[in-house]
DNA sequence: TTTTAAAGTTAATATAGATTAACCTTTTTT
DNA sequence: AAAAAAGGTTAATCTATATTAACTTTAAAA
């Protein structure tokens, strides 16, 4: 567990300075979890209690829509922050799915230890705060792409930005994240314009 | 200013709970200013060095491509809070417009003196870290609905969600909001089907 | 009050991407 | 090594939405 969290603790560090005491109190509030490729970490439908980081592995988060089908809004993989923040902050079911889609270990916070961890570390406060702007400012320029882009510059800008993920991820979940079926994905990668 | 500030000072109070003496203190930081219909708060390209809570008004934040089309991301209304935060939190840039779309007047911190504010009243990064957790699951849910809702089951969607707003803003900007064109948004709403 | 500009509508035609379905390839399981 | 499952490709046909362009209505300016 100890060099498990190391890269944890480091990310943390990133955003907040954290004293030796801080990261004590943290790792004793956090509990790290295995999954199997496959298995989910959070069913729609169900409330989210854990908020978690990836320490090895790769989820992916999606809707299933009224007709059956799956959306996929977002891929996370290793030193990554990985929750399905809705339900986590309301406590209400969520609306996606969390799967892991490679074998996954995690670092798990339960929510009920979250406010105790925010009083506790008052910085934690800060460092939520500056990775919410991050990944709030990705969504939003993902709506942009989405509607700005043809699907094939879509594909492309996917592939420049996520690199490592787009290796890791069977195509026809990439075509879900990009909103396109797995054929047209496949004709665009095999076609010229 | 002193009536004025009483709605942004609620605001934050719904989120943390905050003394006299903070109150001031926030209120030293920061300034009110008024834009008529058409101004910019912010273009793309510049830097975005304040950002707005709205006293009164509308705003619209947009994209313009390549091709020179504009892409609505967000509507702002009174009681929310207005600001390019990519740009405002990186000292980069804007990828975005922000214009008013009716007289607006802003309540507005500068970026050099948020710092200085998250020092003299740490639980602002409580605030904003709740607030863009809202911000962040709304924008996430956009994604979803854009992929799984047909366009006319998107703007009733819309209008549902964003009853007032619907009502304040033409037609062309909501279809620019929802990606589709005005001419087809027209059909929506005047063709069963 | 007239003119001009902005916003909204209608309809014909065009297209990006969906659907269906058959087939191929790679990986996993037995 | 064979069988089964998962992932990927190709091609024909279909459809939701875009494009173009002309026209109408509403609001703002002169």
């Amino acid at each position: 567990m100890v060099e498990k969290s190391h890269n944890f603790i480091n990310f943390i560090n990133n955003y907040v300075a954290l004293t030796e005491e801080e990261r004590k109190i943290i790792l004793s509030k956090v509990s790290l979890r295995k999954y199997l490729k496959g298995q989910y970490v959070v069913q729609q439908g169900d409330v989210c209690r854990y908020s978690g980081f990836i320490i090895s592995g790769c989820t992916r988060t999606f809707y299933v829509d009224d007709d059956g089908e799956e959306h996929i809004v977002m891929f996370s993989i290793e030193n990554w922050w990985a929750s399905e923040i809705g339900s986590f902050v309301s406590q209400k079911p969520s609306d996606y799915n969390v799967q892991c889609i490679e074998d996954t270990e995690l670092i798990q916070l339960l929510f009920e230890d979250q406010e105790e961890l925010f009083k506790a570390v008052p910085k934690l406060e800060r460092f939520f705060r500056l990775i919410l702007e991050q990944a709030f400012v990705a969504s939003q320029k993902r709506i942009v792409s989405s509607f700005s882009l043809s699907a094939k510059d879509q594909y492309i800008q996917f592939t420049k930005q996520y690199p490592e993920i787009e290796k890791r991820i069977p195509q026809y979940m990439v075509a879900s994240y990009l909103g396109i079926t797995k054929e047209f994905l496949s004709k665009i990668k095999n076609t010229n314009l």
